[in-house]
DNA sequence: CTGTAATCCTGCGAGC
DNA sequence: TGCTCGCAGGATTACA
């Protein structure tokens, strides 16, 4: 489900349990893509919940205790719910925070790509994000430092807005809106790309996560997330053979690194190398 | 260095 | 109605 646009819409919805202490944890028995250790359970119960804030797809919840500043890393992976709900029924949930106020903060997660972990310090989140060579938000993007990753590579232009040490919180379906925005065709290739292509895509990506966010995100028929009203102002994602909403023209659907890829043949031509 | 495919999972819709 | 198949918003790894 989530990009950034969605993830940054859980982490806004999620600041009203801010100042919340945790009074216990409970964890389910099913293994998510990274183990959450049954001894990190102790080191949460009794904390305070500082803030709740983004980085990419990632989600930080600051935590206090006495003397540590331990950090809960979530992230949702394609299907994960990181949200306070009562009354919701059990299946696929793999964590129960308690709070203090008698709510819930729950995660739910069908296909188990997400992950929950627990750092010690906001340094060693730091360290996390370092080995990941993470990127730097898409609001942050300078041109110098993208033509860096990108005016150099023969890598084409949907892998590379993939790659989260490029730009971080891109995802699929951002991915393919960037490059209609841009009027740059998915498969070109970094190297390519004049200087004035290249700001022009470091725009769009800026312009598209904006409008997303300001829409909540996106909401698809099968996503556990719901609110998000992108869907409906997307030019390409999921569109194939429908009309381009700018010149008509049939959208197409290739597939590139393994992920469905939409553009349209008109308004992005494909670079001839 | 690049690109591709497979992997971890469950659920859903299409097609037979 | 019930089955199989393909596909899904992510990230990482192995391999050619």
């Amino acid at each position: 489900m989530p990009e950034l646009p969605e993830v940054e819409t859980v982490v806004s919805d999620l600041q009203k349990i801010t100042g919340r202490t945790i009074r216990a944890v409970r964890h389910g028995k099913k293994k998510l893509r990274l183990p959450w250790k049954p001894i990190w359970n102790a080191r949460v119960a009794g904390t305070r919940i500082e803030a709740i804030r983004r980085r990419g797809k990632w989600i930080i919840v600051e935590l206090s205790g006495k003397g540590t500043a331990p950090r809960l890393l979530v992230h949702l992976g394609m299907t994960g719910r990181f949200t306070v709900v009562a009354h919701e029924p059990a299946l696929h949930r793999h964590m129960v925070l308690d709070l203090d106020d008698g709510t819930e903060l729950q995660f739910f997660d069908p296909r188990r790509f997400g992950s929950i972990t627990l750092h010690g310090s906001e340094q060693d989140l730091q360290d996390v994000f370092e080995r990941k060579k993470l990127g730097p938000e898409p609001e942050d993007l300078q041109v110098v430092g993208f033509s860096v990753a990108v005016c150099n590579t023969a890598r084409n232009l949907k892998t590379l807005l993939l790659d989260q040490r490029v730009v971080a919180g891109v995802g699929n379906i951002y991915a393919n809106e960037a490059c209609f925005v841009s009027k740059l065709h998915p498969l070109r290739r970094g190297a390519t790309l004049t200087r004035t292509e290249c700001q022009r895509l470091v725009q769009s990506i800026k312009t598209v996560i904006r409008r997303a966010i300001r829409h909540r995100g996106t909401t698809l028929p099968d996503g556990g997330y719901l609110g998000g009203g992108f869907q409906n102002r997307l030019y390409v994602y999921d569109r194939a053979g429908q009309g381009c909403r700018t010149c008509s023209a049939a959208i197409e659907r290739i597939v590139v690194a393994n992920r469905a890829t939409y553009y349209c043949p008109a308004c992005q031509p494909i670079a001839l190398e």
